[in-house]
DNA sequence: ATCGCGTATTATGCATACAAACCAATTTCT
DNA sequence: AGAAATTGGTTTGTATGCATAATACGCGAT
């Protein structure tokens, strides 16, 4: 946009650096990751000054990405007072996971009954990937395509709305930083409970993948829980 | 989905009659009304002029609303262009009554383990006033107390991350306005549905709620399936 | 009459200005 | 001294202005 006399680049604040301004509907991106990656931890207040600034835009798009998240249940919205990033609690986990288990428990049937060859096939290749991050002890890596393969697996039962509502739970449930508190022994058993999980979609079992979905989840939800009480016990 | 909106509501006397100002957070109830309610059909533009001068506000809270909603999935945002009302599309319809059948197994089990015997006394209520409307053939007072008997048995598992789930997926449904369709052999059939629903979950019966729930709503699906391809067989 | 194309109008996206609510710290009154 | 009130500064909530992208319109050509 060339700049006349009269019109003297009135742009937002900043743009000093060059990291390059954030299309609109990224900022409600942005906002979301800093929050699901931790970078804003849980209970802590949004000033919107202050994101305006690390986000190089002006207010009126970062409060309609605070809307937007907060109908997504990442933050809570206190009339007056602003937003803060919704805290986690044990209780939230244990109910999400709950209720993720019976998503995945309906993804694994609808999955064997309607994915196709090449969605099982991508499957394994991530799973293979994961392996490979395992065997290297990169949890960090392993991690990425472990959330990829369940992903995956409620993406190709070709029902968007499924997918999306545990995608929406599933970004709740990370904020809760429990991969560091993955002991070895755990790892392995993950690992091996793949393994399994693989073996049944690829044979179309539904039944039994359908238990051993369960049976992961319940375990991954124990490690996590554990995480959570190691950490503050009240919100984080 | 979980929204901390708490509105105080504290509006004088004076405005009682002349078309009271909305409050800042009641734009989004407002919006989603007239989108739940059939108001603003699916597929509508959002002018935000337009709604502007329907919600007696400036565009800033209005756009905020429409992000909000947006969010829930009520309306989607076309890039530089705006948003409409989320068309309602069978396969859609079709996808959210699979998930709420999860969803609603899910309840039953949890209200059979958690619900207290005040919560059941609840429903048994409204499930006879209910029945009042029933019999006076008062088919959208029926279809009310109808919607708030599955409410409660989702939110009385105490599961609140369920119930919010359940109700969004609820609210998306709803504006396909099959209760016109429903023929009279039908709607008795449902209404003895419910007298069985009711009944396992006196007894606590998680099996058999479970089952009749699975029924239930397999049955709804497929009235609103019937509605919906008698409508537009397109988008609506 | 229909199709293309350039211009006018409108609507959206973003930034900013203004008003009301909130918070904190000091001051005043009991 | 302690509680209540006051006041300055900050932050949120709402309205409005400006720039750009999208749409509608009208004219000319085929």
């Amino acid at each position: 946009m060339e700049q006349t006399l009269e019109t003297p680049d009135v742009r937002g604040p900043a743009e000093a650096a060059a990291e390059p301004r954030l299309l609109a509907s990224e900022v409600i991106e942005r906002l979301r990751d800093m929050i699901v990656q931790g970078e804003l931890a849980p209970g802590t207040k949004l000033n919107e000054r202050v994101l305006c600034e690390r986000l190089r835009h002006s207010r009126t798009p970062v409060r309609e990405a605070i809307k937007y998240l907060a109908s997504e249940g990442l933050v809570e919205l206190v009339p007056n007072r602003g937003a803060i990033v919704t805290p986690i609690t044990a209780v939230a986990v244990r109910e999400m996971f709950v209720v993720m288990g019976a998503l995945e428990g309906l993804a694994g049937e609808l999955a064997c009954a309607n994915a196709s060859d090449a969605d099982i096939a991508e499957i394994r290749a991530l799973h293979y990937q994961m392996l490979v991050h395992h065997a290297r002890g990169e949890l960090a890596e392993y991690f990425r395509y472990n959330q990829q393969i369940h992903l995956r697996l409620v993406e190709c039962t070709g029902n968007v709305t499924l997918a999306n509502t545990y995608r929406a739970l599933n970004g709740h449930v990370r904020r809760a930083r429990y991969m560091a508190n993955l002991s070895r022994e755990r790892w392995d058993a993950a690992v091996a409970e793949h393994e399994e999980i693989l073996n049944a979609l690829m044979r179309r079992d539904s039944v039994k993948l359908q238990a051993l979905l369960r049976n992961h989840l319940g375990n991954k939800m124990v490690v996590v829980m554990e995480a959570l009480s190691k950490q503050s016990t009240e919100i984080m």
